[in-house]
DNA sequence: GCAATATTAAACCAAGTGGTTTACTATTGT
DNA sequence: ACAATAGTAAACCACTTGGTTTAATATTGC
């Protein structure tokens, strides 16, 4: 029943890949909130939201504690971490053009990484 | 027809939420190469590796260069920097957990940001 | 000219997504 | 006991996804 990196990593870019659910990830990252009141300022069915956070929990970014009625909803930033770290392997190619854009607009540094 | 920041982290945490795209990506970063060489090492068939590649093209993390039959892709690594921007606004909240993490195993520096 | 090569197009399919509405369950306050 | 509240479940829908296979198009080499 082992869970890949890969199925890790599929859960969570899906999950950030729709705005809604990274506006939820948002506001969880001022505090836990129940699910009612994190469903409020969205245009949508209270289900909606709820499979949201469904999709949000299956990619561990949610934590949920359930207190009588109340489902206390917390983030669980871990998955960005790993998230992050696939990116970072490429963060040497966008940091590039960065120096790029820097030369352009003021030519004073010279090149590293030149060759690509 | 103004596509939002929001459509486009839509289209790049989508484009990588699939491993075969990620893996796509991960060779177009050793530098540009047809299509028909990127497809080999996949075991699916090369449209289905066309589609693949159509969706990183759509957010903008493919660019082609036509020449002749061949179509030659590479790695656009600028969406990317958008993802990792997105990103970086929850990065004190994992990285705390590292810190919690050194902490536990090595209890010797002070803590930051505990107010949480 | 013609066969081979590189690639997309089109039609199809099963499964998944993102939403709805209408129940339903469980807990709480009075 | 009962009404209100918090949330999920289930059924439904239109659309998308990720794959297939079978054309079709364009270019190249001989």
């Amino acid at each position: 029943m082992r869970a890949s990196a890969d199925d890790q990593l599929d859960r969570v870019f899906h999950a950030l890949s729709d705005r809604t659910r990274r506006a939820l990830i948002n506001r969880l990252a001022d505090g836990p909130r129940m699910i009612t009141e994190l469903a409020a300022p969205f245009d949508m069915s209270l289900p909606a939201v709820s499979k949201h956070l469904r999709v949000l929990e299956e990619a561990r970014l949610v934590d949920r504690a359930v207190d009588g009625r109340v489902h206390r909803c917390s983030f669980a930033p871990e998955p960005l971490r790993e998230a992050e770290q696939w990116l970072d392997r490429y963060r040497s190619f966008w940091e590039d053009n960065l120096e790029a854009l820097a030369r352009y607009v003021e030519p004073k540094k010279k090149r590293r990484r030149s060759n690509r």
